[in-house]
DNA sequence: TAAAAATACTCCATAGGTATTTTAT
DNA sequence: ATAAAATACCTATGGAGTATTTTTA
């Protein structure tokens, strides 16, 4: 059920020697165990990882495709262990997430010359979820647009922004300065879109290639322009609220001071 | 050595049940069994994770961080032998990288149109690392901008661009439309620093933070532009250029072709 | 035929089980 | 007094070892 991650080291071990003696020598175990381990990875992945001879011992498409996602893994692991052991140690961190197209470094610059002992964590956030990180205590500070979810939730609004249609330049409206809701009629909205995008600029790739028309706030508008991209003010739409929230529960002196710092810096 | 991951599973569960009980329960295993896992994850890490009395069970600081870090390290090793698996069952899979500033998706369009069977991941090239994915085999495609490392890769020429400085608004040249070289003696040039910024957008609100000027491609400054950042044309740089690069083994027709529709879409 | 992986077996570390004890409220 | 975690002790799975066989270039 769960990977076995002393299994996936063995594995790397023979991808890059690919070879199971010389691997197994480096990994200080005898050949035979290192056989047996790779064959017990491979039937509970339900998938070969090598093809073996006498003479050599190849990868699989499956196994190269392993062989990339161990960096990924160790990688993944060893942070998380480095960060545990860090925090156990008394090292103090403040992840500060930040929706697209809105700054905090500026309010970071000025929070780690207060704190130079603090460890700052910069995490951008996804439009499709900009709440749930901070309610599950994978962010501790959030620089969100509304509409999002206040339950559980401190907010303190910073500023407001409208919101903008970006199509391309080539479309009927890109002349125009601005519109109204009632002139995208017809057109695909791809913030109604099923599929989510990786990426704001994976978005604009899109708008800019004729796949729809996208609702953006002023901000991501402005901070990822295009010379294939309109951006037109919606005159009707309401504007949105910009907010710095923090988990409803804390209360301790930093993140306070934090706020504190940040609202003054970012408040326009 | 390697972190298991039961055990990590195992505290996961008593994390959020904060009982070992009904912790045991939900993963059906014996409560006695869960307290020697727990046990012993705690001394392997070397250090604490619950604060256990007989009436409840509490998270320590490191074991915050680690509730924090399971759900990344599991959503990791899921997603890796998730597509490890698809590669067996035959999907086709590319990856396509790009440097800042670039464009690709024009490209990824083309490209699936003609063969939607293939999925494609992007990935953002961070600058200090342009070249070794495409190398070490994590990206089949990269959209890259020199100075690179050749070696190893076949690169194409798309086009070129020139360097800009860019500044704070407040900075003595920030009304000059372009300078050389000279006129930045006595300058932070923050593309010296030892310490790498996480991404290009922190570059750019350290810059308009006062902290230092950068050297960047067109491209670059011109998809990140900020009212508080300046960017001037530096006349006396050469131009860099941008290429396509695979590596040099690669010569599967699914890549060529990817090349030449790149190629024709891409170049200017 | 020779190099290298696979198999056969043995041993023991440890995950997991049951019964019981300890502890803090 | 009692709920809940820890401890004691047992079983068995499977990781690791050595010796040997099988395979193919």
């Amino acid at each position: 059920m769960d990977l076995d991650l002393r299994k996936l080291r063995y594995f790397a071990a023979v991808a890059e020697h690919r070879h199971f003696g010389r691997a197994a020598e480096q990994l200080y175990i005898a050949q035979p165990v290192l056989s047996r381990q790779i064959r017990a990875l491979e039937r509970e992945l339900g998938c070969d990882l090598f093809v073996r001879t006498t003479r050599s011992v190849q990868l699989t498409p499956a196994g190269e495709q392993l062989h990339q996602e161990t960096r990924a893994v160790f990688a993944t692991v060893d942070s998380a262990v480095r960060r545990v052991l860090e925090i156990d140690r008394g090292v103090e961190r403040l992840v500060v997430a930040f929706a697209s197209g809105l700054h905090v470094s500026e309010a970071v610059l000025a929070f780690s010359a207060k704190y130079p002992e603090v460890e700052i964590d910069l995490v951008r956030l996804n439009w499709w979820e900009q709440d749930a990180p901070l309610r599950d205590g994978r962010v501790d500070v959030g620089y969100l647009r509304r509409p999002f979810d206040d339950t559980g939730l401190h907010a303190v609004p910073i500023g407001s922004e409208r919101k903008m249609a970006c199509l391309p330049v080539t479309h009927r409206l890109a002349d125009r300065g601005s519109i109204v809701m009632a002139d995208l009629d017809g057109e695909v909205l791809m913030n109604s879109l099923p599929r989510r995008t990786a990426s704001i600029e994976e978005k604009f790739e899109l708008i800019a290639t004729g796949n729809g028309v996208a609702l953006v706030p002023e901000s991501v508008a402005r901070a990822y322009p295009r010379d294939d991209v309109a951006n037109l003010l919606i005159t009707d739409l309401d504007a949105d609220e910009t907010c710095l929230a923090v988990p409803a529960g804390r209360r301790d002196e930093r993140m306070l001071d934090f706020l504190d710092i940040a609202a003054t810096t970012l408040r326009p």
